[in-house]
DNA sequence: ATGCAGATAATCGTATACAATTTGACCCAC
DNA sequence: GTGGGTCAAATTGTATACGATTATCTGCAT
């Protein structure tokens, strides 16, 4: 699966425009974790990395602030999201919502060359779930969201799919403030176990399996309301 | 409900910035169809309305874009979004998806006080419905909308409230492009029929009314694609 | 030392300026 | 009259400029 989220779906002039480019290169940036929750992203630094003016380093942040990953405060700047508890709440709430709606779509639709393309993605992810280091760890994060991903863009569903994109992209945000374990390692075989179900036509069970998934994946957060406990994380940041 | 959309939910600064204000100011215009899909919104004549230099306006209709209400094409400018037929049934077809699931979650909190306000929603409906002009058409169009929304609202997760939010607006942008019949009237019994359904405890049946009610809305449309029609239009409008 | 007031620096909010692109008009050749 | 080509007007893309706000530092009074 491309990089760029909705390079397949939005046929405008071929090339992408510059605040594009930073948007999504600051979207892997956060979804990858290498920038952390907090993080202050201040206009003129993100234009000089890119060297862009300020007015397309602003337009890339308020973009991002649509999608929830940056929030922007007034006349303070903006900021990689922090999600609360609650947001995380609702974050995998909505997902165990509209992805088995999405998996009903997608196994209606799906084509044998599909089901190739998601077992190639379950072995891909596998096979970075056994290497070691900062590198496949990453890799990792983003081929397990691809997988949802990627049933949502076999659903055919345009809008779906980019609602999917923000769900992940946030999810992913929320595991790395509050997962306790390491990447949903329980997460591949997870997969491996929808996608057979879907091979056999079972639907109900894929989509009990895939509301299963996602409760795990919240079952490995602390939620726990942390009251003062900003303090000390800003040391251990 | 509130006019502006997430007044409620964004506990910024107190105060909306420019940019939001002509945002909402344009998205309601764009809702209530005081301003056709395709209309041309150059930065300029934005920024002249609202008395704001380009550069506000332009986020302004950047924010939009992100909501799907807008189409901006580089270096052409932005239009009031023309959604495809495809377009159309995707949102359809993703209203389907989703709302029974809110509507659930909405069931299961709601408070008396809360279908007290539903009925009050119903009773407006049903007001403007009898009523004659436009200024009563455009406030029955918004309050239809309402009563989708405000069971997001009820359901208590921002995230599909705001989802919801966007595709209520576009909704509205593709029945008034699609749309036959005037606007959805046998919606208002529908919706009263739902209230009950959720107030006797029986979700099921709401769930059902639901997706009924969303088909009839969406079968009330002319989803032809017209294929060279395009000129006509351009005449027409 | 602590706390507050003013100055200083950094950053954001908005407007304006200039380059790049598109659009439409006009003219000419055919 | 049709087709093509050049130029001018309008509009967008991007950078820069300047005022406004916030954060940081300094120094003095307590």
């Amino acid at each position: 699966m491309k990089s760029t989220s909705d390079a397949d779906l939005s046929a405008d002039d071929s090339a992408e425009t510059s605040t594009q480019q930073i948007r999504d290169a600051i979207r892997d940036a956060i979804v990858e974790r290498r920038l952390s929750p907090g993080t202050k992203l201040s206009e003129g630094d993100v234009g000089n990395l890119f060297n862009v003016s300020r007015t397309l380093a602003r337009a890339a942040l308020q973009a991002l602030s649509y999608e929830g990953l940056v929030s922007v405060e007034k006349n303070r700047g903006a900021f990689v999201a922090y999600p609360s508890p609650d947001e995380a709440r609702q974050i995998f709430a909505a997902r165990r919502l509209v992805e088995p709606g999405i998996l009903r779509e997608a196994a209606a639709r799906i084509t044998p060359s599909q089901i190739q393309h998601l077992r190639q993605l379950l072995l891909e992810e596998g096979r970075l779930m056994s290497e070691r280091g900062q590198t496949a760890r990453r890799a990792e994060i983003k081929a397990s969201g691809d997988f949802h991903l990627m049933l949502a863009q076999i659903s055919g569903n345009a809008i779906m799919q980019r609602f999917m994109e923000e769900l992940v992209a946030r999810s992913s945000l929320v595991i790395a403030l509050y997962g306790q374990s390491t990447v949903s390692s329980c997460g591949h075989t997870e997969h491996g176990d929808i996608v057979a179900a879907i091979e056999h036509d079972d639907l109900d069970t894929a989509c009990r399996l895939m509301v299963h998934h996602i409760s795990h994946i919240e079952a490995d957060l602390d939620l726990r309301e942390r009251k003062s406990f900003g303090l000390k994380e800003a040391f251990a940041i």
